[in-house]
DNA sequence: TTGAAAGCGCTAACAT
DNA sequence: ATGTTAGCGCTTTCAA
């Protein structure tokens, strides 16, 4: 491994100089910097992040919190946001954040302070108030994706409106007998998102004057199981059938789907299903959904925290995040 | 952020006591070593990594290399490894390697070798010998999962046994029109696992003396419509319909699952199908498969690193990755 | 525009 | 068992 003294050697400068030509601070001539990129080249020298590191302040990482991998929707933000990091030269450390509370807790009380990363970005994460404080603590950027955090600078989609947005297409199709799959005891303590898409499918029942029915709500567990249970429970022959599902996540819906199917109930002659996300699946499913582009969300708060840490103005900051129906073959008018 | 001296100060040691008593590296005595334990505590102190890896050498950081995030199997690898090795204390920095041909580049010319790790996990990669050249190069333990590399100790699981199996189930079960949906050009091109799969499935049927029929090999890009689509080909009407499907991936198992639903073709009745991976949704579809414990793989991964950084033997480097029939639904016997 | 030199906050010889 | 001290390999004043 080739250290700056040997560079500055072999370019003839100081180390001073070498330094300043490969991070791009400071003044040095074109001549200078020519020779010590080509003395780096020829060494195969790459900075050291330990020493530039202890040196500057700045270690060229960010830190990733997750609360989960293994779910088509997270590990797609986070893959958004690593490749935005990495194309900006930034490096990745993930925290995984699993159900182990003993695990999560290191995180607050060591990991994140080692001084290991520049930002954090903390992806779907509900933080109680000291977490919170802890990360605000470290004195870094940090941005929350999804679930707003008062205290945190986040960016955050809409869920209620998506919700809202699912169910007036149904309603705009002609449905009044609708129901909703979504959020459930347990799954509901790390995340209030299914609460608010609940709230947002009430909202819209109420605006079209559609008095809410609790038979037609099921619990489930943002899975494709739990939504094949929760409709097999909805479209069980021995009570009234609604006209359409609205679930709270694609999973969700490819669940009831696939009931449906299994019950020979046809889809969407019969039965009108809407999920949220856009999940990869939904194409090949064909399903109608309220996409949320997780990829570009990854990508957006990378450009976030790049923002930030470059100290330039964000303009994306402001606005929303986009959501948009996107109407394909699971939906249509109810029959008569 | 309060630092080595201020801890010293309030144990009334030295810093290189608080150093030993921290780490763990050295003789301390009991007391001394409670009296900083309690001043790092009443301080929030945790030891700087910038500043312990620069004069240890150690990072207590491991770099994981991975293809893909959106994926299934590799996402729930990356779990696996990311748990076992937080539970060490360790940190771990993520390179994806997407399709991005420079920043594939960049990961092996520049991010790996800015002594930001300890240790480097590549999982599922096909590396050329130019880069297994730059992994070697870095002077690191080194461990790679899945496709074996003769030039890098490697974990890797018999794809081409898991392949013989499967199919030998399908055979035993009394089949011998079987047809194989796997590898197609461009997917091979970063992953042998297809062709291997391939393989185990021509040696189990020469085994049997059944004459490998080219009619019967779809190849698929390992997606579950790719599955949908090979399968579908396969089970048309105007020509001879085989009565059991091997798939190279549960996600193209499903896909054809799907095809013979969509189709009125009863599975296991008139088609068994078997897939291999041990995917998450299996048990929902109730697959038969070959499981290669993902999760676990990541976890051995992470112990066989752990291993070579304490420097200790690791008793399970020399067992090859275990995988299991899983027999579930969709294989029964063919009807006579 | 460049160089000299003082740290950055730890760890690990070496001494005691 | 503990303290003293010389680095680890950079970055960044400060001076020239």
């Amino acid at each position: 491994m080739a250290s700056i003294d040997e560079v500055a050697r072999l370019a003839g400068v100081s180390t001073a100089t070498v330094s300043r030509a490969l991070s791009g601070r400071g003044q040095v001539s074109d001549a200078a910097r020519e020779r010590v990129r080509a003395a780096a080249a020829a060494l195969g020298y790459v900075v050291s992040s330990r020493a530039s590191s202890l040196a500057s302040g700045r270690t060229r990482n960010v830190g990733v919190i997750v609360p989960l991998l293994d779910q088509w929707f997270f590990s797609t933000m986070l893959s958004g946001a690593s490749s935005a990091l990495m194309r900006a030269g930034y490096d990745i450390t993930l925290y995984n954040i699993t159900a182990d509370a003993d695990v999560r807790r290191e995180v607050f009380d060591t990991f994140l302070r080692r001084q290991r990363v520049d930002a954090v970005i903390a992806v779907a994460i509900e933080l109680d108030e000291h977490e919170t404080g802890q990360l605000l603590d470290l004195g870094l950027p940090v941005i929350g994706v999804g679930g707003p955090n008062p205290r945190l600078r986040t960016l955050s989609v809409d869920d209620t409106a998506m919700a809202r947005l699912a169910t007036e297409h149904l309603i705009e199709l002609g449905h009044r007998e609708i129901a909703h799959i979504g959020a459930a005891g347990e799954f509901e303590a790390d995340f209030r998102v299914p609460s608010r898409r609940l709230r947002g499918f009430e909202q819209a029942l109420a605006t079209a004057s559609i008095a809410a029915n609790p038979a037609l709500l099921e619990p489930a567990d943002f899975t494709v199981d739990g939504g094949h249970r929760a409709a097999a429970r909805l479209l069980d022959a021995r009570r009234p059938r609604p006209s359409a599902i609205f679930a709270a996540s694609d999973e969700m819906a490819i669940g009831a789907l696939l009931a449906a199917r299994d019950l020979g109930i046809r889809v969407p002659e019969d039965l009108s299903i809407v999920g949220i996300d856009g999940h990869e699946l939904g194409e090949f499913f064909q399903l109608t959904t309220v996409d949320q582009f997780p990829l570009a969300q990854g990508e957006r708060a990378a450009a976030a925290v790049l923002a930030q840490l470059e100290g330039q103005a964000d303009a994306t900051a402001a606005a929303a995040l986009p959501y948009e129906l996107i109407v394909r073959s699971t939906t249509a008018p109810p029959r008569s």
